[in-house]
RNA sequence: CCAGUCGGCCGGGUGAUUGCUGUUGCAAGUUCUGAAAAGACGCAACGGAGGAAAGUCCGGGCUCCAUGGAAACACGAUGCCGGGUAACUCCCGGCCGGGGAAGCGCAAGCGAACCCGAGGGAAAGUGCCACAGAAAGUAAACCGCCGACGUCGAUGGUAGACCAUCAACUAUGGCAAGGGUGAAAGGGUGGGGUAAGAGCCCACCGCAAGGGCAGCAAUGUCAUUGGCAAGGUAAACCCCAUCGGGAGCAAAACCGAAUAGGGAUAGCGCGUGGGGCAACCCACUGGCCGGUUUUCAGGUCGACUAUCCGGGUAGGUUGCGGUGAGGUUGCAAGCAAUUGUGACCCAAGAUGAAUAAUCACCACGUCCUGUGUCUCGGCGCGGGGCCGUACAGAACCCGGCUUACAGGCCGACUGGUAAU
């Protein structure tokens, strides 16, 4: 995702917490269409070569998880947190599926 | 060899695997996304951050807007001199001032290397100078010094009045040398002089004035004269001189939905007055237009209805990757900044923002350790720990400044020690 106006509408989606990242999603397109994410990293967590690196790693999690396990028609916004830059990548992909798992649970209602 | 100062440069390497991004070539579809504009998807080759890419503080290029003349005022910037440059608040060279170990001088002071300086004007004006101190600027007098024709005492002339000499004390008197306060006390040192003192006088130092000489100049220097007048602060107001349009790539150009506004034409006949049947013409008045004001000149604008047209917003493409104040290098000129000229080269282009990750080996530093050597603290060679390898990410492009930075290399200067 590239634009303002669609992150702003998932404030309000389905969220899921954890120390390294915060993760909302929810659908927002047809059924067909593809998969959207996009990475919030604020000036909070680092100058421009860790914000960079941070998206970087999240970037390398999402691209090896959500072929699989994201749902199409869906868009995922993931706030990163500044564990996120230290974190063993096996604890990032771990972290990133039980957030899937959390957000499309009980997605008949919503 | 050691220590210090100043300046310049570099800022990890090689390989393998997996990715990202751009360009080019090939391939591909009645394909996918989108209303459109436009974009996405395959394979291969090649390219892919910095010395500060950073801060966004100056100066330019580039783009658009504005830009009639004159005068005054205001605002902002700059501020020793010369040179360099497209330009600068930058750079180079010089001058001056301040600091400054050794040294010179009785002293005041002078003072090479090196460091620092927003370094015009304080003998136009105004303001300010805390605390302390008597006094912070038309000087003044706390302690202090002097001291009569005054007071008191002694001695003498003659017992007294009175007079003379000496000592002490003192002022509505003289002084500012010394002490004390302060960041700063109205030239300094030495001598003469005096009741005590004082540029009161003299010598030297400092200062000022006009002059000679040297220098493009800032300025320096020489003698003469003056006789000390002129404390500091302009990064307080101010004065003087010089210079100065604005906004920025979210500039700008092109393509281009929805919705709301805009323009043109027609109708109606519109701020005031006059003419005309009317269209319209003339005059006057008002609003708006440059930083402000004045003046001369100029431009522009005014209600309602209908029809038609096109620009702009969201979004997209270009701008934007390249012949450029370009890079590498040689020669010449110059103390230098820099300039001239020859040869060779063409080198990231993202836009929720690529340039990376993992592993292996090496390199450098550090710590531990073995060993050789000598001037006994280093240096050379070897092994290990796996500890460390910074600051930091192009965002239209250049020239500077400032700030951050693990570690390393080179040069110059000064001083010390040893040897020749």
């Amino acid at each position: 995702m590239k634009k303002r106006r669609d992150f702003l509408r998932l404030r309000k989606a389905k969220t899921y917490k954890c120390k390294l990242f915060a993760m909302s999603g929810g659908k927002e397109t047809a059924e067909n269409s593809n998969i959207r994410i996009g990475y919030t990293v604020t000036t909070k967590l680092g100058n421009a070569i860790v914000r960079n690196r941070i998206k970087r790693r999240l970037r390398a999690v999402s691209a090896a998880i959500l072929p699989e396990k994201g749902l199409h028609g869906f868009d995922y916004v993931v706030i990163a947190r500044r564990a996120a830059l230290r974190a063993e990548y096996a604890d990032l992909i771990n972290e990133f599926s039980t957030a899937l798992d959390h957000i499309h649970k009980n997605r008949s209602k919503g």
